[in-house]
DNA sequence: ATGCTATCTGAACGCATGTTCAGTTCAAGC
DNA sequence: GCTTGAACTGAACATGCGTTCAGATAGCAT
């Protein structure tokens, strides 16, 4: 039997991609097949190949949406003035657009190494475009005598792990609330480069 | 043809974690085959098994051996006196023992989700030892009042995420010398729990 | 020189993999 | 009510997987 009432591609394809995602942020890219993502839709596999390529391009596709998803956010974040405010509010975007999708974090992060070289290539450098936003906000802050970095993209790659290393531990519904842990991390993250914290919002 | 001129047991044993450590590293375990780990040691496939039951126990005494190492080595650091030179010390050595093991250290932390659930509780058990030296300098130093820290547990992780980065871009003969990362990171790491940074040693 | 044993080979095992494709099914358009 | 075509099945493909094991080889003790 084939096309139960009500199933289309928009229905199915997005399906798929968060299957995909979880299983693969869940298990990796490597452990993960083609059935197992199929059988999570409650598909045969053969009918993955009608939303996707093939099994890389799934993972490619995933990673890439996530960046552009991050950057497009990213860049969409109301103006702010002074690079102390500016590092804060990156801080807590980043934070709190992490904490919501553990999945794709996961995937982004963890499955660089399984990328054919042309993914990579693509997918590495939509990071590291995410990484200059915050690079230039600590070469304006240190341009301004606010921020003490005795080198930026090492400063750069330290805030990013620390803050992004919140996807590893951070579960809904837990000890620490959202705002409290955006709070407490944009702190450490001002303080890190030498600033003094704002006051909470 | 077997055992050529000098391969003994003592020889094969320890390429072959090796070769496995570094193929773990670069592609993953489970994109990792036997017979890859076999060829990169210059021998068949069913010769490893004369050194590891399966290859689930290979990962799991990669990363034992990775986690007992970094243990008795974080032990055996000279005792120092006060907070604030306890987490310059503890950052130091954090930095410089996973600068030297990249391979290792992205194995112990990236493969976790590959251990079947034995060897995953005995390993993270391990891992939140070593957390918890890091929170007790940290509760320390709150308790006398050197360090602002809202929450400790959450801060063990935000300062270990940002040094364990170290690993992600480090490499030996780059722009900066490790002495100078250590340093940086020492410093940062002081900054970020509301601490002053010590002079450089 | 001979036998012993640790070390390793090479072939085989059953099974899972990513991918393809001819055929089936069903909702919608006429 | 018939036709069309998108959505899907189910079987098959070559290949590779982890693991096993009988047998070959070579250094060591005697």
């Amino acid at each position: 039997m084939a096309r139960k009432t009500g199933s289309h591609s928009e229905i199915t394809g997005p399906r798929i991609r968060a299957a995909a995602e979880h299983l693969f942020a869940r298990h990796g890219y490597a452990a993960v097949s083609m059935r197992q993502i199929a059988a999570e839709v409650g598909v045969q596999a053969g009918a993955l190949y009608l939303y996707t390529p093939d099994k890389q391009s799934l993972l490619a596709d995933l990673m890439r949406d996530h960046l552009d998803g991050l950057l497009a956010a990213c860049a969409a974040l109301p103006p702010v003035n002074g690079p102390e405010a500016r590092l804060d509010q990156f801080a807590r975007f980043h934070i709190g657009y992490h904490i919501d999708r553990p999945d794709a974090v996961f995937v982004a992060y963890m499955e660089l190494r399984n990328l054919e070289p042309a993914n990579f290539t693509a997918i590495e450098a939509l990071r590291r475009r995410y990484e200059n936003t915050l690079e230039a906000i600590l070469r304006d802050g240190r341009a301004a005598g606010v921020f003490a970095v005795p080198d930026t993209k090492l400063a750069t790659l330290a805030l990013i792990a620390m803050l992004t290393g919140v996807t590893n531990w951070y579960r809904e519904g837990g000890r620490l609330g959202r705002a409290e842990v955006e709070a407490i991390y944009a702190a450490m993250a001002l303080n890190a480069v030498g600033a003094s914290p704002l006051p909470t919002r």
